[in-house]
DNA sequence: GGATAGCGGACAGTGTCACTATCTACTATG
DNA sequence: CATAGTAGATAGTGACACTGTCCGCTATCC
């Protein structure tokens, strides 16, 4: 299949085909001349699955490259597959501001450090998501919302359930390819629907708490 | 107090903070002068809520005026605080790609709207959650992930239970002012709060199941 | 009272990011 | 052989979130 052919597929623009390839998140296709060449299935699904990451997931090229260049590979075996695509997936974050005399950011760090072991998870020092969660908390606690502790529980029990269900559909895959692509998907695509059934039952809950209607406000 | 100690005591750069003052999401200062102004505490308050809402929420700029505005105004009733603030709070996005022949995009909604019904859901129409989340399965529809239903399912349950905790929450709060501005905060840090406790979970879960031990794999 | 630092406001400039447009030389096809 | 399509290179675009500079004025310290 020729190029034309690749984006009509997919619904991606020409140009921006070109320009994911010279950006590395889709490979060359089989040359047959020297202006001339070859795409195959290989290609449409990873298109997909890179404007999948860059559109819904809301992910920078270069993170959607990581991703990519994960599950195309061979070298990952089952045990790091998870890892590897959590520091792919995770948008490089600046160090947070550091006001005068803050040490939000150093007991922030240190509660999630504790809550990590208090729940027993084992969890690799490097994980970026210590970090993004640590900035988040230390915010929260800036903001004089120091009240957080019981709704952390309640979060990190959710995300327990959460994670359960996930790692056991995950792990049901058959092959490795598979199941990279999966924890790909999952992870990046995983989160705004998570946020938008958060948002839904919100509202339902807060109708039914609150007594509020279901009309519409705009 | 000056620009200079607003600066200093929130560590945003004062050409930033004109920049906010410029867009709306801070209001000017009290006139002294024809080149002096007084800021107060709120000033304090509201930017330090901008800058989060911007950096940890990671919010467009005119989304965070939004929600600001919505704070800080006095014409909300508790009962469509949250409502507003979730329009606010959402970015607005385009229309998903539809590719040839495409009605993954139709069923994906049908399915967010009996998923809604299901549950017994008071959701208004216009909520941009749904939309969202339509986006979100359609997408994974089209990438061949069809079996996300009881992962789905999962999911709406986990959600169901956040937000109970959370409206119950917010509800404590005392006067008007106080729930807007828990709500917007909760909102927008709650997704990245959740979004990392959910990577940790997995990877403890991950190394759990598969085996995996905790060496760094960086 | 004069030097210095700081101020508010206007406006232009910067860097990043994700594309998008154009051009050239070449190829496929009716 | 005319037309449409192609690969690759390079430059341009538009949105976004700042950032820098300048002006005329003010506050404050010696």
């Amino acid at each position: 299949m020729r190029i034309a052919e690749l984006s009509r597929r997919t619904g991606v623009p020409i140009p921006t085909i070109k320009y994911y390839m010279r950006e590395g998140l889709l490979p060359q296709g089989e040359r047959t001349g020297p202006n001339q060449a070859r795409y195959g299935e290989e290609h449409v699904r990873r298109l997909r699955l890179a404007r999948a990451l860059v559109e819904v997931g809301g992910l920078p090229v270069a993170s959607a490259r990581e991703a990519l260049a994960l599950i195309f590979s061979s070298g990952v075996s089952e045990f790091d597959v998870l890892g590897k695509a959590q520091y792919a997936l995770t948008p490089p974050r600046e160090r947070a501001g550091d006001g005068a005399g803050d040490d939000a950011g150093d007991e922030a760090a240190a509660q999630v450090d504790e809550l990590i072991a208090r729940r027993g998870w084992q969890v690799k020092p490097g994980n970026p998501a210590r970090r993004t969660l640590a900035d988040a908390l230390a915010t929260l606690r800036r903001l004089g919302e120091d009240d957080y502790l019981d709704l952390l529980e309640t979060y990190a029990e959710t995300a327990e359930q959460l994670a359960d269900t996930e790692v056991r559909a995950i792990s049901r895959r058959g092959d490795l390819h598979s199941m990279a692509e999966a924890v790909v998907i999952w992870t990046a695509l995983g989160d705004p629907v998570i946020a938008s059934l958060r948002r839904l039952a919100q509202e339902a809950r807060a109708a039914r708490l609150l007594g509020g209607t279901a009309e519409d406000t705009s």
